[in-house]
DNA sequence: GTCTTTACGTCAGTCATGTTGACATATATC
DNA sequence: GATATATGTCAACATGACTGACGTAAAGAC
C-alpha cells in the first residue's frame, strides 16, 4: 500500500468509495435474509428452501436445470431441498411435454401461500427503500447493481421500454 | 392475489420492480462472493474468514464483541473462523489498554496481503460497475442500499461532506 | 434400431458454518 | 466482596454446500 491517505487524495476517496460499496451490500444482504430465515425456522426450512420456493414461484413450469444455472449449485445439494419441498407438498412436478425426461416445477397453494409470506417481508423493504430514495435513486441503484452481475445474467433485467414508466 | 398482471396496472409495475430489486440483490449478492470464495478455498479457508480478515483490516484494534455485532453470529461460531486465522498468523490479539479483557485485533502482514488478495476482485468489481453506471448513478445505489439496511446500522455509513467530491 | 447424449435422481462421505446450552477465567465495576 | 462483563471453550447438533460414482428414462443421431 503505497497510497498516502489524506481526505485531498483522490486514491483514497476512490479506496474509501469502493470499500463503503462492499459493505453495503454485506449489511443489505445480511439484514434482507434476516426476517425470511427467522420464518423459515418455524417450517424446518432453511434459506435453500427460500430460494426454491422463490425462483419456481417466479418462473412457474422451470426445469430443474434452469433451477441448477441460476442457482450454481449442484444438483445433489438441490436434489435434497426440492425433494423435501415436494414431498411435503409446496412443489410439484409434472414431466415436460415436449421433452417428458425434464419435470416442470411449479408452486402448490400450499408453496404459493409461504412464498408470498416469506417474500413480502422482502418486497416491502424494498418499497420503503425505494419509496425514501425516489425514482432517480432507484434507477441508479439498478444500473449499479447490474453491472456487479457478472455478464451472462443481465440479461435477466432487460431494460424498461416505454410502457415502463 | 385479485391484482390483474396487465401493462397499464401500477401494481403490477410495482410488484415487478420489487421482485427485480430481489433478485438484482440475489445475483450481485451470489457473483460478488464468488470469486474470493476460489481464492479463499486454496487456503482452506471458508467466506467466514473472508469477512473477519476483511473487517479486522477495515477497523484495525476492533474487539471480538464489535464484531460479533457486525457479523451476527454467535461467539462461538465466530470463535472456530478467529481461532484458525490467529493460528495460522494472519490476525494478532492483544488486550486492551483500559480494558484488558478485551482482545484488542489486527491484522499481520501475511493477513494484510490475503486481505488484499481478496478484496481486491470484489473492489474492481465495483470500480467497473461504478464507472459503467456514473457518479449520479452511485449516489442512486448508496440511497436504496441504506434504505435496505436496518436502521440501527445506517450510522456507519456517513454522509459525504464537501469534502467528498 | 442401436448408440450416445441428456435430464434427472440417488447413495455415500465430507466439510464449512451456523446453532444452543453450559461452564471457566480474568478483569472491571459497584 | 459481590456482581457484571469480555472472552474463550466444550459438547452436540443442523443446514447446506461439496465430490465422485452409479442408475434410469427419454431424446436425438446415425
Amino acid at each position: 500500500m503505497t497510497d498516502v491517505k489524506t481526505p485531498t487524495n483522490p486514491l483514497f476517496l476512490r479506496e474509501e468509495e469502493l470499500r463503503q460499496g462492499i459493505e453495503l451490500l454485506f449489511f443489505a444482504y445480511r439484514d434482507f435474509t434476516a426476517e425470511p430465515d427467522a420464518i423459515l425456522a418455524e417450517y424446518g426450512f432453511g434459506r435453500a428452501h427460500h430460494r426454491v420456493i422463490y425462483f419456481v414461484g417466479r418462473n412457474p413450469g422451470m426445469t430443474v436445470s434452469d433451477l441448477l444455472t441460476i442457482l450454481r449449485i449442484t444438483k445433489q445439494s438441490l436434489s435434497r431441498v426440492l425433494g423435501q419441498l415436494v414431498e411435503e407438498g409446496f412443489i410439484t412436478q409434472r414431466p415436460g411435454l415436449q421433452d417428458r425426461r425434464q419435470r416442470l416445477l411449479e408452486l402448490t397453494e400450499k408453496g404459493t401461500a409461504l412464498e408470498r409470506q416469506l417474500t413480502e417481508r422482502q418486497r416491502a423493504r424494498f418499497a420503503g427503500a425505494y419509496r425514501d430514495a425516489g425514482a432517480e435513486a432507484v434507477e441508479g441503484f439498478r444500473k449499479v447493481m447490474l453491472g456487479l452481475i457478472d455478464e451472462a445474467d443481465r440479461a435477466r433485467f432487460p431494460l424498461r421500454g416505454p410502457g415502463w414508466r
